[in-house]
DNA sequence: TAGCCCTTATGAACAATGTTCACAAAAACA
DNA sequence: TGTTTTTGTGAACATTGTTCATAAGGGCTA
Protein backbone atom coordinates (compact mmCIF):
# COMPACT_ATOMS: atom_id res chain seq x y z
CA UNK A 1 0.00 0.00 0.00
CA UNK A 2 1.29 3.30 -1.03
CA UNK A 3 1.34 6.00 2.11
CA UNK A 4 -0.41 9.33 0.76
CA UNK A 5 0.55 12.48 2.04
CA UNK A 6 -1.47 15.96 2.31
CA UNK A 7 0.30 18.41 0.15
CA UNK A 8 1.97 20.95 2.97
CA UNK A 9 2.86 16.99 4.26
CA UNK A 10 4.66 16.80 1.33
CA UNK A 11 5.95 19.88 1.09
CA UNK A 12 7.29 19.70 4.76
CA UNK A 13 9.12 16.46 4.06
CA UNK A 14 10.87 18.14 0.66
CA UNK A 15 12.03 20.92 2.38
CA UNK A 16 13.89 18.64 5.27
CA UNK A 17 15.18 17.07 2.53
CA UNK A 18 16.34 19.32 0.59
CA UNK A 19 18.02 20.83 3.89
CA UNK A 20 19.63 17.84 4.74
CA UNK A 21 21.31 17.46 1.49
CA UNK A 22 22.16 21.01 1.13
CA UNK A 23 23.82 20.53 4.60
CA UNK A 24 25.82 17.34 3.25
CA UNK A 25 27.01 19.32 -0.05
CA UNK A 26 28.31 22.17 2.13
CA UNK A 27 29.89 20.02 5.07
CA UNK A 28 31.60 17.74 1.87
CA UNK A 29 32.28 20.75 -0.67
CA UNK A 30 31.59 23.99 0.66
CA UNK A 31 29.22 26.73 0.09
CA UNK A 32 30.26 26.38 -3.45
CA UNK A 33 29.01 23.03 -3.41
CA UNK A 34 25.91 23.80 -3.52
CA UNK A 35 24.14 23.23 -6.25
CA UNK A 36 20.58 22.98 -7.60
CA UNK A 37 20.57 19.98 -10.02
CA UNK A 38 23.33 17.97 -7.97
CA UNK A 39 20.61 19.28 -4.28
CA UNK A 40 17.47 18.03 -6.96
CA UNK A 41 19.74 14.51 -7.96
CA UNK A 42 19.88 13.74 -4.70
CA UNK A 43 16.80 14.80 -3.10
CA UNK A 44 15.07 12.71 -6.08
CA UNK A 45 12.77 15.82 -7.39
CA UNK A 46 13.02 17.75 -10.58
CA UNK A 47 15.13 21.26 -10.38
CA UNK A 48 12.05 23.46 -10.36
CA UNK A 49 10.82 21.76 -7.10
CA UNK A 50 13.42 23.33 -4.89
CA UNK A 51 11.74 26.68 -6.03
CA UNK A 52 8.19 25.56 -4.85
CA UNK A 53 9.69 25.55 -1.18
CA UNK A 54 12.30 28.02 -1.06
CA UNK A 55 12.95 30.95 -2.12
CA UNK A 56 16.69 31.16 -3.17
CA UNK A 57 19.61 28.57 -2.81
CA UNK A 58 20.74 31.28 -0.49
CA UNK A 59 17.62 30.54 1.78
CA UNK A 60 18.63 27.35 1.72
CA UNK A 61 21.89 27.89 2.54
CA UNK A 62 20.72 30.53 5.52
CA UNK A 63 18.60 27.19 6.94
CA UNK A 64 21.89 25.23 7.03
CA UNK A 65 23.30 27.85 8.68
CA UNK A 66 20.83 28.14 11.49
CA UNK A 67 21.53 23.93 11.94
CA UNK A 68 25.52 24.99 11.80
CA UNK A 69 24.80 27.81 14.93
CA UNK A 70 22.54 25.14 16.93
CA UNK A 71 25.04 23.34 16.66
CA UNK A 72 27.76 25.49 17.77
CA UNK A 73 25.48 26.72 20.36
CA UNK A 74 25.22 23.28 22.09
CA UNK A 75 28.86 22.83 21.87
CA UNK A 76 29.24 26.46 23.72
CA UNK A 77 26.98 25.03 26.78
CA UNK A 78 28.65 22.04 26.82
CA UNK A 79 31.91 23.70 26.95
CA UNK A 80 30.53 26.50 29.63
CA UNK A 81 29.11 23.57 31.85
CA UNK A 82 32.52 21.85 32.15
CA UNK A 83 33.88 24.48 34.26
CA UNK A 84 32.65 24.13 38.42
CA UNK A 85 30.90 26.50 39.16
CA UNK A 86 32.72 26.88 42.65
CA UNK A 87 36.39 26.38 41.16
CA UNK A 88 37.11 30.04 41.87
CA UNK A 89 35.45 33.40 41.94
CA UNK A 90 35.90 37.20 40.28
CA UNK A 91 37.83 38.14 37.19
CA UNK A 92 39.62 34.69 37.30
CA UNK A 93 36.32 33.01 36.61
CA UNK A 94 34.86 35.17 34.04
CA UNK A 95 38.29 35.17 32.39
CA UNK A 96 38.49 31.46 32.47
CA UNK A 97 35.02 31.28 30.86
CA UNK A 98 35.91 33.27 28.32
CA UNK A 99 39.05 31.31 27.47
CA UNK A 100 37.26 28.26 27.38
CA UNK A 101 34.27 29.67 25.06
CA UNK A 102 36.99 30.68 22.98
CA UNK A 103 38.91 27.74 22.33
CA UNK A 104 35.21 25.81 22.16
CA UNK A 105 34.45 27.99 19.07
CA UNK A 106 38.02 27.04 17.74
CA UNK A 107 37.29 23.66 17.93
CA UNK A 108 34.27 23.66 16.77
CA UNK A 109 35.13 25.45 13.22
CA UNK A 110 37.99 23.27 13.28
CA UNK A 111 35.85 20.05 13.41
CA UNK A 112 33.30 21.41 11.45
CA UNK A 113 35.82 23.08 8.77
CA UNK A 114 33.32 23.81 5.68
CA UNK A 115 29.91 24.67 8.02
CA UNK A 116 31.52 27.00 9.30
CA UNK A 117 33.40 28.49 6.76
CA UNK A 118 30.12 28.96 4.72
CA UNK A 119 28.66 31.45 7.82
CA UNK A 120 31.07 33.94 6.97
CA UNK A 121 31.17 33.04 3.31
CA UNK A 122 27.74 34.26 1.60
CA UNK A 123 26.68 36.95 -0.46
CA UNK A 124 25.02 40.16 1.31
CA UNK A 125 24.15 41.30 -2.32
CA UNK A 126 23.06 44.47 -0.72
CA UNK A 127 19.39 43.87 -1.14
CA UNK A 128 18.45 40.99 1.31
CA UNK A 129 19.41 42.47 4.62
CA UNK A 130 19.21 39.36 6.14
CA UNK A 131 16.34 37.84 7.74
CA UNK A 132 15.43 39.08 11.23
CA UNK A 133 15.11 35.32 12.48
CA UNK A 134 19.19 34.70 11.88
CA UNK A 135 20.20 38.86 13.02
CA UNK A 136 18.43 37.34 16.26
CA UNK A 137 19.86 34.16 16.47
CA UNK A 138 23.21 35.64 16.74
CA UNK A 139 22.25 38.30 18.79
CA UNK A 140 21.10 35.27 20.96
CA UNK A 141 24.26 33.86 20.77
CA UNK A 142 25.72 36.99 21.97
CA UNK A 143 24.96 36.80 25.03
CA UNK A 144 26.79 34.06 25.86
CA UNK A 145 29.72 36.39 26.00
CA UNK A 146 28.10 39.48 27.34
CA UNK A 147 27.30 37.40 30.82
CA UNK A 148 31.04 36.56 31.85
CA UNK A 149 32.51 40.41 30.42
CA UNK A 150 29.79 41.75 32.64
CA UNK A 151 31.25 39.60 35.54
CA UNK A 152 34.72 40.94 34.57
CA UNK A 153 33.73 44.67 34.01
CA UNK A 154 30.87 45.30 36.59
CA UNK A 155 30.83 49.24 36.14
CA UNK A 156 30.44 48.84 32.45
CA UNK A 157 27.52 50.82 31.01
CA UNK A 158 25.84 47.92 29.42
CA UNK A 159 25.82 49.47 25.59
CA UNK A 160 29.45 49.59 25.96
CA UNK A 161 29.16 45.82 27.19
CA UNK A 162 27.83 44.45 24.09
CA UNK A 163 30.20 46.56 22.46
CA UNK A 164 33.04 44.83 23.68
CA UNK A 165 31.58 41.83 23.48
CA UNK A 166 30.85 42.24 19.51
CA UNK A 167 34.67 43.06 19.21
CA UNK A 168 35.89 40.14 21.61
CA UNK A 169 34.15 37.89 19.29
CA UNK A 170 35.62 39.20 16.15
CA UNK A 171 39.23 39.27 17.65
CA UNK A 172 38.62 36.17 18.56
CA UNK A 173 36.85 34.95 15.21
CA UNK A 174 40.11 36.81 13.00
CA UNK A 175 42.73 34.48 14.98
CA UNK A 176 40.23 31.57 14.31
CA UNK A 177 39.43 32.36 10.84
CA UNK A 178 43.06 33.42 9.55
CA UNK A 179 44.65 30.18 11.82
CA UNK A 180 42.07 27.50 10.05
CA UNK A 181 43.01 29.30 6.10
CA UNK A 182 45.71 28.17 4.96
CA UNK A 183 46.31 31.36 3.42
CA UNK A 184 48.22 32.68 5.90
CA UNK A 185 50.70 29.71 6.27
CA UNK A 186 49.47 26.40 7.85
CA UNK A 187 49.48 26.33 11.99
CA UNK A 188 48.89 23.54 14.09
CA UNK A 189 45.48 23.58 16.20
CA UNK A 190 47.09 22.85 19.60
CA UNK A 191 49.29 26.37 18.78
CA UNK A 192 45.88 27.92 17.83
CA UNK A 193 44.36 26.89 21.06
CA UNK A 194 47.42 28.28 22.94
CA UNK A 195 47.18 31.46 20.83
CA UNK A 196 43.88 31.87 21.59
CA UNK A 197 44.31 31.28 25.05
CA UNK A 198 47.26 34.00 25.32
CA UNK A 199 45.18 36.57 23.99
CA UNK A 200 41.92 36.30 25.25
CA UNK A 201 43.65 36.07 28.71
CA UNK A 202 45.72 39.04 27.69
CA UNK A 203 42.85 41.40 26.31
CA UNK A 204 40.78 39.86 29.86
CA UNK A 205 43.82 41.32 31.31
CA UNK A 206 44.22 44.42 29.50
CA UNK A 207 40.69 45.43 30.05
CA UNK A 208 40.65 44.44 33.79
CA UNK A 209 43.89 46.70 34.37
CA UNK A 210 42.41 50.10 31.89
CA UNK A 211 39.03 49.38 34.92
CA UNK A 212 40.37 50.31 37.95
CA UNK B 1 51.57 56.96 -38.97
CA UNK B 2 50.27 53.82 -37.02
CA UNK B 3 52.74 53.14 -34.14
CA UNK B 4 53.75 49.75 -34.05
CA UNK B 5 54.35 47.48 -31.45
CA UNK B 6 56.46 44.75 -30.62
CA UNK B 7 54.59 41.60 -29.67
CA UNK B 8 55.43 41.42 -26.36
CA UNK B 9 54.99 44.89 -25.86
CA UNK B 10 51.24 44.74 -27.12
CA UNK B 11 51.31 41.60 -24.93
CA UNK B 12 52.69 43.54 -21.50
CA UNK B 13 50.28 47.17 -22.61
CA UNK B 14 47.41 44.74 -22.76
CA UNK B 15 48.34 43.06 -19.15
CA UNK B 16 48.56 46.66 -17.83
CA UNK B 17 45.32 47.34 -19.15
CA UNK B 18 43.49 44.42 -18.08
CA UNK B 19 44.88 44.61 -14.77
CA UNK B 20 43.66 48.39 -14.68
CA UNK B 21 40.37 47.38 -15.87
CA UNK B 22 39.99 44.52 -13.03
CA UNK B 23 40.96 46.81 -10.87
CA UNK B 24 38.55 49.48 -11.74
CA UNK B 25 35.88 46.59 -11.91
CA UNK B 26 36.75 44.98 -8.40
CA UNK B 27 36.75 48.04 -6.82
CA UNK B 28 33.32 49.10 -8.15
CA UNK B 29 31.37 46.05 -7.76
CA UNK B 30 33.58 44.02 -5.69
CA UNK B 31 35.38 40.61 -6.67
CA UNK B 32 32.14 38.98 -8.49
CA UNK B 33 31.89 42.13 -10.47
CA UNK B 34 35.38 40.95 -12.48
CA UNK B 35 33.48 39.59 -15.47
CA UNK B 36 35.74 38.25 -18.41
CA UNK B 37 33.33 39.89 -21.21
CA UNK B 38 33.04 43.24 -19.30
CA UNK B 39 36.63 43.49 -19.24
CA UNK B 40 36.71 42.47 -22.62
CA UNK B 41 34.99 45.06 -23.74
CA UNK B 42 36.38 48.08 -21.73
CA UNK B 43 39.97 46.94 -22.71
CA UNK B 44 39.23 46.76 -25.97
CA UNK B 45 39.95 43.20 -26.55
CA UNK B 46 38.56 39.48 -27.63
CA UNK B 47 37.51 37.61 -24.48
CA UNK B 48 39.73 34.60 -25.56
CA UNK B 49 42.64 37.48 -25.94
CA UNK B 50 42.29 37.63 -21.89
CA UNK B 51 43.43 34.10 -22.28
CA UNK B 52 46.84 34.78 -24.02
CA UNK B 53 48.31 37.38 -21.12
CA UNK B 54 46.85 35.51 -18.01
CA UNK B 55 45.78 32.43 -16.53
CA UNK B 56 42.85 32.79 -15.03
CA UNK B 57 40.56 35.64 -13.70
CA UNK B 58 42.35 34.17 -10.74
CA UNK B 59 45.12 35.61 -11.92
CA UNK B 60 44.13 38.84 -12.28
CA UNK B 61 42.53 39.13 -9.07
CA UNK B 62 46.07 38.68 -7.96
CA UNK B 63 47.27 41.46 -9.42
CA UNK B 64 44.47 43.31 -8.29
CA UNK B 65 45.16 42.51 -4.84
CA UNK B 66 49.30 42.83 -5.02
CA UNK B 67 48.24 46.28 -5.87
CA UNK B 68 45.98 46.39 -2.89
CA UNK B 69 48.49 45.78 -0.79
CA UNK B 70 50.67 48.06 -2.32
CA UNK B 71 48.44 50.92 -1.75
CA UNK B 72 48.07 49.52 1.84
CA UNK B 73 51.54 49.23 2.40
CA UNK B 74 52.12 52.66 1.50
CA UNK B 75 49.41 53.69 4.03
CA UNK B 76 51.20 51.83 7.18
CA UNK B 77 54.58 53.24 6.55
CA UNK B 78 52.87 56.55 6.03
CA UNK B 79 51.06 56.55 9.25
CA UNK B 80 54.06 55.15 11.12
CA UNK B 81 56.43 58.03 10.21
CA UNK B 82 53.73 59.89 12.13
CA UNK B 83 54.70 58.68 15.56
CA UNK B 84 57.93 61.37 16.42
CA UNK B 85 60.71 59.39 17.52
CA UNK B 86 61.31 61.05 20.65
CA UNK B 87 57.80 60.97 21.40
CA UNK B 88 58.22 58.30 24.27
CA UNK B 89 60.22 55.03 24.77
CA UNK B 90 59.72 51.47 25.58
CA UNK B 91 56.74 50.10 25.91
CA UNK B 92 54.45 53.16 25.58
CA UNK B 93 56.16 53.40 22.73
CA UNK B 94 55.62 49.89 20.91
CA UNK B 95 52.06 50.05 22.11
CA UNK B 96 51.60 53.34 20.48
CA UNK B 97 52.91 52.17 17.20
CA UNK B 98 50.63 49.36 17.23
CA UNK B 99 47.91 51.30 17.76
CA UNK B 100 48.52 53.79 14.73
CA UNK B 101 49.47 50.57 12.68
CA UNK B 102 46.03 49.12 13.31
CA UNK B 103 43.86 51.97 13.18
CA UNK B 104 45.16 52.88 9.74
CA UNK B 105 44.29 49.42 8.34
CA UNK B 106 41.01 50.00 9.93
CA UNK B 107 41.07 53.08 7.94
CA UNK B 108 42.82 51.79 4.72
CA UNK B 109 39.66 48.69 4.56
CA UNK B 110 37.05 51.30 5.49
CA UNK B 111 38.14 53.94 2.65
CA UNK B 112 38.58 51.15 0.09
CA UNK B 113 36.33 48.48 1.04
CA UNK B 114 35.46 46.31 -2.25
CA UNK B 115 39.11 46.29 -2.96
CA UNK B 116 40.53 44.85 0.81
CA UNK B 117 37.52 42.76 1.00
CA UNK B 118 38.42 41.17 -2.25
CA UNK B 119 41.84 40.25 -0.72
CA UNK B 120 40.00 37.78 1.35
CA UNK B 121 37.07 36.71 -1.18
CA UNK B 122 39.06 34.67 -3.38
CA UNK B 123 38.12 31.00 -4.02
CA UNK B 124 41.14 29.06 -2.67
CA UNK B 125 40.54 25.96 -4.62
CA UNK B 126 42.66 23.13 -2.80
CA UNK B 127 44.93 23.08 -6.09
CA UNK B 128 46.45 26.19 -6.43
CA UNK B 129 48.01 26.68 -3.41
CA UNK B 130 48.89 30.61 -4.23
CA UNK B 131 51.87 31.97 -5.98
CA UNK B 132 55.19 32.44 -4.03
CA UNK B 133 55.07 36.07 -4.27
CA UNK B 134 52.27 37.04 -3.05
CA UNK B 135 53.22 34.85 0.35
CA UNK B 136 56.01 36.64 0.26
CA UNK B 137 54.20 40.23 0.12
CA UNK B 138 51.99 38.97 2.97
CA UNK B 139 55.19 38.05 4.84
CA UNK B 140 57.15 41.39 4.07
CA UNK B 141 54.32 42.86 5.49
CA UNK B 142 53.93 41.13 8.86
CA UNK B 143 57.86 42.70 9.37
CA UNK B 144 55.95 46.18 9.68
CA UNK B 145 54.04 44.29 13.21
CA UNK B 146 57.06 41.98 14.62
CA UNK B 147 59.06 45.69 15.10
CA UNK B 148 56.88 47.34 17.56
CA UNK B 149 55.72 44.04 18.89
CA UNK B 150 59.97 42.88 19.78
CA UNK B 151 60.51 46.49 21.50
CA UNK B 152 57.58 45.92 23.52
CA UNK B 153 58.53 42.21 24.42
CA UNK B 154 62.24 42.10 24.22
CA UNK B 155 62.82 38.28 26.01
CA UNK B 156 60.23 36.93 23.25
CA UNK B 157 62.28 34.37 21.13
CA UNK B 158 61.69 35.15 17.54
CA UNK B 159 58.86 32.13 16.01
CA UNK B 160 56.92 32.62 19.07
CA UNK B 161 57.05 36.63 17.89
CA UNK B 162 56.31 35.39 14.48
CA UNK B 163 52.93 33.90 15.69
CA UNK B 164 52.30 36.66 18.13
CA UNK B 165 51.95 39.30 15.49
CA UNK B 166 50.39 36.76 13.11
CA UNK B 167 47.65 36.59 16.43
CA UNK B 168 47.69 40.19 16.50
CA UNK B 169 47.14 41.04 12.85
CA UNK B 170 43.82 38.04 13.20
CA UNK B 171 42.75 39.81 15.98
CA UNK B 172 42.47 43.51 14.45
CA UNK B 173 41.12 41.45 11.06
CA UNK B 174 38.95 39.81 12.85
CA UNK B 175 37.66 43.54 14.97
CA UNK B 176 38.00 45.55 11.12
CA UNK B 177 36.30 42.28 9.07
CA UNK B 178 33.06 42.24 11.36
CA UNK B 179 32.87 45.83 11.68
CA UNK B 180 32.72 46.93 8.16
CA UNK B 181 30.40 44.03 7.53
CA UNK B 182 26.63 45.46 7.95
CA UNK B 183 26.19 41.61 8.60
CA UNK B 184 26.54 41.85 12.27
CA UNK B 185 24.76 44.82 12.40
CA UNK B 186 26.19 48.62 11.82
CA UNK B 187 28.64 50.68 14.07
CA UNK B 188 30.22 53.93 13.23
CA UNK B 189 33.78 54.14 12.19
CA UNK B 190 34.90 56.59 14.99
CA UNK B 191 33.13 53.72 17.26
CA UNK B 192 35.27 50.92 15.53
CA UNK B 193 38.58 53.36 16.04
CA UNK B 194 37.85 53.20 19.31
CA UNK B 195 36.92 49.80 19.87
CA UNK B 196 40.45 48.82 17.93
CA UNK B 197 42.36 50.98 19.97
CA UNK B 198 41.20 49.73 23.06
CA UNK B 199 41.80 46.15 21.96
CA UNK B 200 44.82 46.72 20.75
CA UNK B 201 45.93 48.39 23.86
CA UNK B 202 44.39 45.10 26.30
CA UNK B 203 46.12 43.17 24.57
CA UNK B 204 49.54 45.26 24.93
CA UNK B 205 49.44 45.54 28.36
CA UNK B 206 48.25 42.13 29.13
CA UNK B 207 51.22 40.46 27.20
CA UNK B 208 53.55 42.79 29.13
CA UNK B 209 51.90 42.00 32.48
CA UNK B 210 52.32 38.29 31.55
CA UNK B 211 55.76 38.87 30.68
CA UNK B 212 56.85 40.15 33.55
C1' DT C 1 -17.76 8.73 -7.21
C1' DA C 2 -17.53 12.65 -10.36
C1' DG C 3 -16.07 16.97 -11.40
C1' DC C 4 -13.82 21.19 -10.71
C1' DC C 5 -10.02 23.95 -8.70
C1' DC C 6 -5.77 24.91 -6.84
C1' DT C 7 -1.36 23.31 -5.35
C1' DT C 8 2.67 20.89 -6.70
C1' DA C 9 5.97 18.48 -10.02
C1' DT C 10 8.35 18.43 -14.29
C1' DG C 11 12.18 19.30 -17.28
C1' DA C 12 13.00 22.04 -21.22
C1' DA C 13 14.39 26.73 -21.97
C1' DC C 14 16.79 31.09 -20.69
C1' DA C 15 20.42 34.00 -19.26
C1' DA C 16 24.91 34.70 -17.43
C1' DT C 17 29.14 32.76 -16.35
C1' DG C 18 34.42 31.19 -17.32
C1' DT C 19 37.08 28.81 -20.58
C1' DT C 20 38.48 26.64 -24.97
C1' DC C 21 39.34 26.16 -29.83
C1' DA C 22 39.68 26.23 -34.86
C1' DC C 23 40.81 29.60 -37.59
C1' DA C 24 42.46 34.37 -39.14
C1' DA C 25 45.71 37.99 -38.80
C1' DA C 26 49.88 39.74 -37.82
C1' DA C 27 54.46 39.85 -36.38
C1' DA C 28 59.20 37.55 -36.38
C1' DC C 29 62.44 35.59 -38.73
C1' DA C 30 65.27 33.54 -42.51
C1' DT D 1 59.68 37.44 -49.93
C1' DG D 2 58.10 33.17 -47.82
C1' DT D 3 57.75 30.48 -43.69
C1' DT D 4 57.02 29.97 -38.93
C1' DT D 5 55.58 31.40 -34.59
C1' DT D 6 52.88 34.34 -31.87
C1' DT D 7 48.69 36.75 -31.05
C1' DG D 8 43.72 38.01 -31.86
C1' DT D 9 38.93 36.58 -32.77
C1' DG D 10 34.38 35.33 -31.53
C1' DA D 11 31.61 31.40 -31.88
C1' DA D 12 30.97 27.27 -29.25
C1' DC D 13 30.94 24.58 -24.88
C1' DA D 14 30.07 23.54 -20.17
C1' DT D 15 28.11 24.90 -15.85
C1' DT D 16 25.57 27.78 -13.11
C1' DG D 17 20.73 29.65 -10.97
C1' DT D 18 16.14 30.59 -12.14
C1' DT D 19 11.73 30.64 -14.72
C1' DC D 20 7.72 28.93 -17.13
C1' DA D 21 4.24 26.50 -19.78
C1' DT D 22 2.40 22.29 -19.07
C1' DA D 23 1.11 18.09 -16.77
C1' DA D 24 -0.12 15.56 -12.77
C1' DG D 25 -2.29 15.03 -8.54
C1' DG D 26 -4.47 16.12 -4.10
C1' DG D 27 -8.73 18.74 -1.89
C1' DC D 28 -13.23 19.61 -1.71
C1' DT D 29 -18.24 19.90 -2.90
C1' DA D 30 -22.23 17.73 -4.83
Amino acid sequence: MVIKMTNSERKQKLKATLIAAAERAVAARGLAGLKARDLAAEAGCAVGAIYNVVADLDDLALAVHARTLAALEKELTASASKIPVEACAGPQRATGQLIQMAIAYLDFAAANKARWRALFEGRVPEGKPMPEWYRAEQTRLFGYIEQPLRDLLPSMPPDQLAMLARSLFSAVHGIVTLGLEEKLGAVSLEELRNQTALFVSAIAKGLLAREN
